[in-house]
DNA sequence: GCGACAG
DNA sequence: ATCTTGTCGC
């Protein structure tokens, strides 16, 4: 997919902070997606000491969940990693796997939070201006936020509170496991997103879609 | 000033 | 994120 560059990638929090307000005024909130036939799932990681950033984006077809296409790139990491700054480390390398597929997917979960951040503006809000494409944060631990006690069962579900606002939800998606955040990224409601999360989510704790960007990404696997 | 803190 | 083996439990 073709992706037309917005800003340039700052090394500091002084430039980034700026770079974020700006931009979270662009998030939409509301269901702006269409029938979603590709699911798309990120997931970053690291080499040589952290001076290398890797990139793996999996797109699977939905609701099958079957495994359609994969991309992969590097680049030099040039932003530590700051909590509230997560985006500016890890999108300009998933932008790169973004460009090198042929199929495009209708929706892209990301791994990270979406406005269920300080500034309402994480990774997955951030990669879905850019793009402008629908994305989901699905994060594997609590950024900022409070929420009730959440029963154990699958499905089961609690608004994330902060500042007396809904930012996102603690979601179980397995019975008796630790539990997921939600939130919405970019042109997708939090609803809509918990919905999607549970259908891309039939067995494990995770996606489906992060579990294979996951094992694409692992150095151990080969994908020929 | 003292914690908390996505990946 | 990453460094790492076996082990407990469904």
């Amino acid at each position: 997919m073709k992706i037309n560059q917005r800003h340039a990638w700052p090394s500091t929090v002084e430039e980034a902070i700026p770079i974020q307000q700006q931009l979270a005024g662009e998030v939409i909130t509301c269901d702006q997606l269409g029938a979603v036939q590709h699911v798309a799932g990120v997931d970053v990681g690291f080499e040589e000491n952290g001076t290398i950033t890797r990139a793996a984006v999996a797109v699977l077809s939905f609701p099958q969940l079957e495994l359609k296409e994969y991309a992969i790139a590097n680049r030099p990491t040039t932003f530590p990693y700051i909590p509230g700054f997560l985006s500016f480390r890890e999108v300009p390398t998933v932008i790169d796997a973004l460009e090198k597929l042929t199929l495009t997917p209708d929706l892209i979960l990301c791994d990270g939070q979406g406005i269920a951040h300080p500034r309402r503006f994480g990774i997955a809000c951030h990669l879905g201006v850019l793009i402008d494409f629908p994305t989901i944060g699905v994060a594997k631990s609590l950024l900022i936020g409070k929420h009730e006690t959440l029963p154990d069962a699958r499905g089961s579900w609690k608004p994330l509170i902060d500042q007396s606002e809904t930012i996102g939800a603690i979601l179980r998606t397995r019975t008796g496991v630790k539990p997921i955040y939600i939130s919405s990224g970019h042109r997708i409601s939090l609803p809509t997103a918990i919905d999607y999360v549970m259908q891309c989510t039939p067995k494990y704790r995770l996606p489906e879609t992060t579990r294979w960007a996951d094992k694409i990404a692992s150095k151990r696997g080969k994908w020929p």
